[in-house]
DNA sequence: CTCCAGGGATCAG
DNA sequence: CTGATCCATGGA
């Protein structure tokens, strides 16, 4: 039995206190294309679901207040990475490029979430050839169908046997188009006990890779996007159409042959290519950033 | 109207 | 192996 979060009193929420920090921002943290679940309020609270994990996220005295009435500490000290010195990971690829420092500014605050994998790779494979908004709308919609409920207007995420309840019909009609049959297949799939999450965390990332490939709906993308921002492959490096535009513009100038993709994937000691990759993205996208 | 969105499957060479 | 084409949908 998981430890609960520190009880503040017999029936509130469990609290786990984050201390803030440059390295913690859940304006990009929780806004920046890796997770599809939260919501952020007009007073700047953050609220949200994981599995079947609702959460909220706020400001408080000199940190951040994380209540979850059922998660344990452990749980979401993993899904924010919080063992994770971010500033260490920036110091590698600070002063590599001046672009790309102004990007690492930009972007200061995010961390890669380490997020459930069933439902890290639902989401994606929905992500394809798709925008953000939409994404979050699918997401939400396939919650309320066939979600756990949770509260007012708060639905978990369906596990994979209750997923594969909803036809291919029925998520056509949710506006899933061409994506319907790949969301069957792989609630079958999960729900048969095949692709058992253990096989892509053993191995090289290569490997798991290869076997992430395999799955209906899973391309080369994706697969690195599962990676990433579910399985801890800090190696992993999605390239969307965002980041080839970008990638493209910070090799303009370069010497020939010398991509700067070469540089980030390149291992080191603190090396966190996934992590530049996100801050890339986000600089681009979100903040659009002209380089 | 066209173009694009965190691409993938399929098929042609 | 690489490259072209099609694929649903909704917003710009």
């Amino acid at each position: 039995m998981p430890r609960v979060l520190n009880e503040q009193r017999e029936g509130e929420d469990g609290v786990l206190l984050i201390p803030a920090s440059p390295w913690f921002d859940p304006d990009r943290i929780l806004d920046c294309g890796q997770c599809f679940r939260w919501r952020r309020g007009p007073d700047g609270r953050w609220s949200g679901v994981v599995g079947n994990l609702p959460a909220r996220l706020h400001r408080r005295g000199d940190g951040w207040r994380l209540e979850s009435l059922r998660g344990s500490e452990a749980f979401w000290r993993a899904y924010f990475d919080l063992e994770t010195d971010y500033n260490a990971v920036e110091g590698q690829y600070r002063g590599l490029d001046s672009r790309l420092d102004t990007a690492l500014e930009l972007g200061r605050g995010i961390r890669i979430l380490r997020q459930p994998f069933w439902e890290t790779t639902v989401s994606f494979v929905l992500s394809a050839n798709n925008n953000i908004p939409r994404i979050q709308g699918m997401i939400g919609r396939l919650c309320e169908a066939a979600g756990e409920p949770l509260g007012a207007d708060c639905y978990g995420f369906p596990a994979p046997e209750a997923a594969a309840g909803l036809s291919e019909a029925h998520l056509r009609a949710m506006g899933f188009g061409y994506r319907a049959p790949f969301v069957v297949r792989l609630a079958e799939g999960f729900a048969a006990g095949r692709w058992a999450e253990d096989r892509f965390r053993e191995g090289s990332t290569e490997t798991a890779r290869k076997g992430l490939l395999e799955l209906p709906g899973v391309g080369p993308k994706v697969a690195d996007c599962i990676l990433l921002f579910s399985l801890g492959r800090r190696d992993a490096f999605p390239v969307d159409t965002w980041i080839k535009k970008t990638l493209a513009a910070l090799d303009q100038g370069k010497p020939q042959g010398q991509h700067i993709l070469n540089c980030l994937t390149e291992p080191c000691e603190n090396g966190f290519a996934g992590y530049v990759q996100q801050v890339l993205f986000y600089a681009a996208r979100y903040q659009k950033w002209g380089i």
